[in-house]
DNA sequence: CTGAAAGCGCTTACAG
DNA sequence: CTGAAAGCGCTTACAG
C-alpha cells in the first residue's frame, strides 16, 4: 500500500503539502497541487481513513439508524440519503433495530456510535430519556426524520401524520362512510414507530369534526407491517357487524387489510373501503388509495440538513431549526375506496 | 472522551494490559482483567476506532454492496447480513449502487474501499473485467451472493437460477399451458443483475424438455422491477396473439405483469396464468404463484463465511470454498396460476 | 502475566 | 506557499 510519504518523495514536496493538496486546501501553489495530484494518481495513492480521522479528528462516517430497512418507507429514506452521503464523500454506517433489543441498546445507549461517526440520522426511532440524554453526551450534530420523540437542538423533518390522517379520514367521509376503523402500530412495542399516534389523533379529530364520536370497538391495534394489517383487521371482523371502511395506519397494513378481507369473502371496494398512507411502490398494483408522502425527500432533505452545518465550517453546533420541518402529502384515490353502499 | 490511559491509571496497569484486557485477549489474569473492565465501565470509556485500526490494522469494517436497498431481495438480505455482522461486532459499510455509474466507479473501482474494509460482499453485482482486478488488487476476502460475475478465490452464495425457472415453467406446462411468455431483466442495463440470464435458459430448457421451441416473440426483455414487468407485458399484448401464461423472472416483474394485464382488461388467472420468483412479502396479499428462494438464509450465510476466517486467525486466505454453495427453492402456487382454458 | 517503547499514517499548529 | 515536528490513541512485538 502506498503511503503519503510515497507520494511526497515523487512529487518532490513534504508530506504536509501533499495532505493539503489532495484534501483541495487553498494554500497550495496550482503548479505544486499538480505535481502532487500526478504523483498519487501515478501511484494510485488512497489516503487512510483511519490515519486520517485519527490524526484529523474526522470520521467522515454517519450513522443512519432505521427501524426495519425491509420496509417501504425506510428503504427509500436510506437510499435518498446514501446517494447524497455518497456524493458528499461520507460513508453510511447503517444501523437496523430490526426489533432485537441488545442492538437497540448497543445503537442508543452509544456504544456502537462512539467516536465512530459525525453525525447521527434517526429514522422514526422513539427513544426513552436515557437514550435521548446518551445521545446528548455525544455531543454530535444530528437529526431525525419522522420522530416521535424530538432530541434537544437536533432538527427533525416529517410529515404532518394528523393532517394525513384527516385527509384519509376526510376522503372516507366524504364517500359517506360512517363505520370508518382504524387499524395502527402496537403502543406496546418498545420499538414502535410513533407516527402511528398522530395518526389515530388525526382520525378521531375528523370523527369529530364530521360530528361522530369514535368508536373504541372499530380501533385495533397491532404491529406496523402486512401481516399486522391482516391481524388487525381479522379481529375487527371477529367483533361483528364490521366497517364499511378502513383506514389504516400505513399501506402495508392497509396491504394486510386486502388479504384478511378477501380471505373473509370480502370485496373491497363494495363491501369495505380501505386506504392508507405511504403510496407504497405496490399500492399501484393493488389499486390502493392512500395519503402519498415524500420518502426519498425526506431522507435526501435530512441528509442535506445534517451535512450542511458540517461543511460550513463549525461543527454543527447552534440551535437553528427548532421547528420541525414539515413536506406535504396528498391524497391519491385509486380503487380500494367507493362509495357506501345504501344499507 | 477518556482514553486508555484513563483506563490504566485508574486500574494501576499498562496501557498494553488494558487494550489486551479490554480484548479479551487470553494473557490477561481474572484479577487483572476485572480491575480494568470496572475502571473502563466506570469511566465509560470507549475505544478510538480510528487509533485502534491504525494501531492493529483491522478496521472491523464490512462493505456490502447491493444494486438498489429498496428491491426486496435486496433489502431482505442486508436486513440479514447486518443483523450478523452486528452480533460479530463489524461496522456495516452500505454502498447502493442505484443505478449511478459514478458511484459504481467510485465502489468498484475501489475507491470508497481502500483501506476502509475488512472484507466485501457484493450482491448481484456483475463486474467488469477491470473491477474483478481492482477488487483483487486490493487482497481482501470477499463474498458473492446470486453473483453472474465469479471473483477468484471468492465463495458465493446463490440459488440454481436454472433450476428455479425449469420449476416455473413446468407448472405452467403441467397446468396445460404452451403458449408462455417470459419477461426479465434489461441485458444492456450496465448494472443488471445477471440472475435473469439463467433464468432466461432455464424457461428456455423447460420449453424444449417439452417439445416446444422457445418463440422470440413470447419472450421480452425491460427493467428488473414493477414498471419493466408492466412496460415488458403491455409489448407483449401489443405484439397481439397473447400468451396464456406469463413466467416473469421475479416477483416485482411479475407484480408489474399484474397491474398491465388488469389495465388491458385481462383477468388472471383465468384469463393469463402469471408467476414469478422471489416469494415477495406482497406476493402473498396479491396472490401471486412463485419459485420461493431464501434471501435471508442466502444473507446470514455469506455473511458467515466471509466472517468466520476472519475470526479464525489467518486473513481469510486460501482458497477454500470453489464450487457456489446452492441454497433450495420451492413452487409456491396461489391464486395467479391455473388450467390453461380450452379455446 | 505484564510493561516500556516503537510505530501505525496521517493532520495541524507553528515558524518561516 | 511550504516544511519540520509533534501528536492523534491505540496495538504489537519484544523483553522479562
Amino acid at each position: 500500500m502506498t503511503r503519503i510519504d510515497d507520494v511526497a518523495r515523487l512529487a518532490g514536496v513534504s508530506t504536509a503539502t501533499v495532505s493539503r493538496a489532495l484534501r483541495g486546501l487553498p494554500t497550495v501553489s496550482a503548479d505544486t497541487r499538480r505535481r502532487v495530484l500526478a504523483a498519487a494518481e501515478q501511484l494510485q495513492y488512497a489516503v487512510s481513513p483511519s490515519a486520517s480521522r485519527l490524526a484529523g479528528g474526522r470520521t467522515g462516517s454517519v450513522a443512519v439508524v432505521v427501524p426495519r430497512i425491509t420496509r417501504w418507507f425506510f428503504g427509500v429514506v436510506v437510499e435518498a440519503v446514501e446517494e447524497f452521503l455518497n456524493e458528499a464523500g461520507y460513508d453510511l454506517l447503517l444501523h437496523n433495530l430490526g426489533g432485537r433489543e441488545r442492538n437497540r441498546q448497543r445503537v442508543l445507549g452509544t456504544t456502537a456510535l462512539h467516536k465512530r461517526v459525525d453525525a447521527i440520522m434517526l429514522v422514526a426511532t422513539p427513544l426513552h430519556d436515557a437514550e435521548v440524554s446518551a445521545l446528548a453526551t455525544l455531543g454530535l450534530p444530528g437529526i431525525t426524520i419522522s420522530s416521535g420523540t424530538a432530541v434537544p437542538s437536533w432538527p427533525c423533518v416529517r410529515i404532518d401524520d394528523v393532517a394525513a390522517a384527516r385527509t384519509a379520514t376526510r376522503h372516507l367521509l366524504d364517500l359517506g362512510h360512517r363505520r370508518i376503523a382504524h387499524i395502527s402500530g402496537d403502543p406496546d412495542d418498545e420499538l414502535a414507530f410513533t407516527a402511528h399516534l398522530d395518526r389515530r389523533r388525526g382520525y378521531q379529530a375528523e370523527l369529530r369534526a364530521a360530528g361522530l364520536r369514535p368508536d373504541p370497538g372499530l380501533d385495533v391495534e397491532s404491529g406496523f407491517d402486512i401481516d399486522g394489517g391482516t391481524r388487525a383487521t381479522e379481529e375487527l371482523l371477529r367483533r361483528g357487524d364490521p366497517p364499511t371502511a378502513i383506514f389504516a395506519a400505513c399501506d402495508e397494513m392497509a396491504m394486510g387489510a386486502l388479504t384478511a378481507l378477501r380471505d373473509a369473502g370480502l370485496r373491497v371496494p363494495q363491501d369495505v373501503s380501505v386506504i392508507g398512507i405511504d403510496n407504497h411502490a405496490l399500492s399501484g398494483v393493488l389499486g390502493l388509495s392512500t395519503i402519498a408522502q415524500p420518502a426519498a425527500e425526506q431522507g435526501r432533505l435530512a441528509a442535506k440538513m445534517l451535512l450542511d452545518p458540517l461543511a460550513g465550517g463549525n461543527g454543527g453546533t447552534g440551535s437553528q431549526h427548532s421547528a420541525p420541518v414539515i413536506l406535504p402529502t396528498r391524497l391519491v384515490v385509486r380503487h380500494s375506496t367507493a362509495p357506501v353502499r345504501a344499507h
